[in-house]
DNA sequence: CGTAATCTTGACCAACGTCAATGTTCGTGG
DNA sequence: CCACGAACATTGACGTTGGTCAAGATTACG
């Protein structure tokens, strides 16, 4: 596999490419959340809006924070751990549709449009901040600034699930792999949650295998392969990347 | 395969279901657009913006409109004929994204980003409406209704797009093929372009491989099963199917 | 009517799934 | 500190799905 999939880059303008996107959304949450912290950028001198209330909760692992079907309780922001976005195709069949990170946001469309389609579970103890959909809602409705900055964090996201969307179609299990690792150590990585060697992956063995569409012991037999180029390496709850450059050029993962 | 993927339908609230989501951008161009002049719905008084500037352009089939990595040149409203949005891993290989009907939009995330991430190519003759994407992202930047009004077809598309990376992950060929169908199947007949036994289907069996990530060979096979099994049937450029809800049931597509 | 493109079919093969046995890790209580 | 059990991970053996190759059949079109 020579050609790259699609450029995941957040840069939001030709001529600002570099600056990382800022979420709106996350952004009414700044104070609670440690990724924010460390990029206090301009977003329009909204940082921390008081009059949106505010909920802090944390989830055990392995519990479901929102669930397919469920009337929406409002947006909420990840401010510590990670969670799995999916959808249960069967008792014992589910597509993991995203992995959630801290800083990111989820059950938007859910506020907008009344109910959720999937479910959100916790992999780690979670802690989310949960934000008043009905005001959120209305902020969009006026705030046009507002409602387009959501609307660009939306349109970054749509790239990542079209390349997604492609790795699982045409990558082979070894690449599909290697795609799905590098690209959750890229998105760590901008959030200065990396370091230059590997960073944190508490998911198990079967949530990679949920979100790959392949079958655990198959997720085993590839990083087999994967360990032995000396491409990454699972250890405990951590991932390593020997060369990260070599891993994204194994998977077809555009880095910038 | 019993469990249903997720609802794909377009009600937009609770409230409102039944009634599809009007495309803002989309109904800039409701004087050129047929699938637009069926259903005149309120959409906030915006009906054709004069100041918009727009181009009508045609587009032969096989042609690209847009290419991955090209510089914006607007927003495009497809006014009639079939477009699939596709990523390219090499020479021989490309993933389709999305096939793109009359009354779909697209390139809007290229002209919010600078450039664009996929590449566009029309299958039938098609016709499209370009609007000035400078005058768009103005638009989204002062008029708050019109921003909402985008995103919420942005998270409804969303929701398309987690519903076919589930079936792309999880079921198999015979599944994918009669979801695949079934889908455009609805997605036309809610535009009053399909009768209650078929609709035009001109894509060809390497294009649904392509979108399916199966080989044309294989599409052949599992069309084959499915013939057999009268749950859908191409002839020429159209397909039929006996039983809709059938067809949605094997492949898990939830209708309403 | 002839040529090119597309579609279908069969034969064969590689990738991945399933099943079941064995290792490993980690938390818990003695 | 050690013993135990539960959850998770790895490995091997084997079956199935879907890919590849190549030869006809069909359709579209000049």
């Amino acid at each position: 596999m020579e050609a790259h999939l699609p450029d995941m880059s957040h840069g939001q303008n030709g001529r600002a490419a570099g600056r990382p996107l800022i979420n709106p959304i996350a952004a009414l949450c700044a104070d609670c959340r440690p990724a924010n912290r460390q990029s206090p950028r301009t977003n329009g001198g909204r940082i921390s809006r008081p009059d949106i209330k505010q909920q802090h909760i944390v989830i055990p692992p392995g519990m479901d924070i929102v669930t397919e079907g469920e009337r929406s309780r409002g947006v909420y922001v990840v401010c510590d751990g990670w969670a799995v976005r999916y959808n249960r195709l069967g008792p014992a069949t589910r597509q993991i549709l995203d992995v959630l990170l801290p800083g990111d946001t989820f059950a938007l469309a859910a506020t907008i449009s009344g109910t959720s389609q999937h479910s959100v579970q916790a992999i780690t103890s979670v802690s989310v901040c949960l934000l008043n959909g009905r005001q959120i809602v209305s902020l969009l409705k006026t705030d046009a600034a507002f409602a387009f900055g959501v609307l660009q964090v939306r349109e970054a996201d749509e790239r990542r699930a079209d390349a997604r969307l492609t790795m699982l179609g045409r990558l082979s299990a070894g690449e599909k792999l290697g795609y799905f690792m590098v690209e959750i150590y890229d998105r760590l990585q901008r959030r200065g949650m990396a370091n230059g060697k590997g960073c944190p992956f508490p998911l198990r063995r079967n949530d990679v295998a949920d979100a790959l569409g392949l079958s655990k012991v198959h997720i085993s037999r590839a990083l087999r392969a994967l360990r032995a180029q000396a491409l990454v390496d699972i250890r405990g709850q951590d991932m390593f990347i020997p060369d990260v450059a070599k891993l994204a050029d194994h998977a077809g993962y555009a880095m910038d």
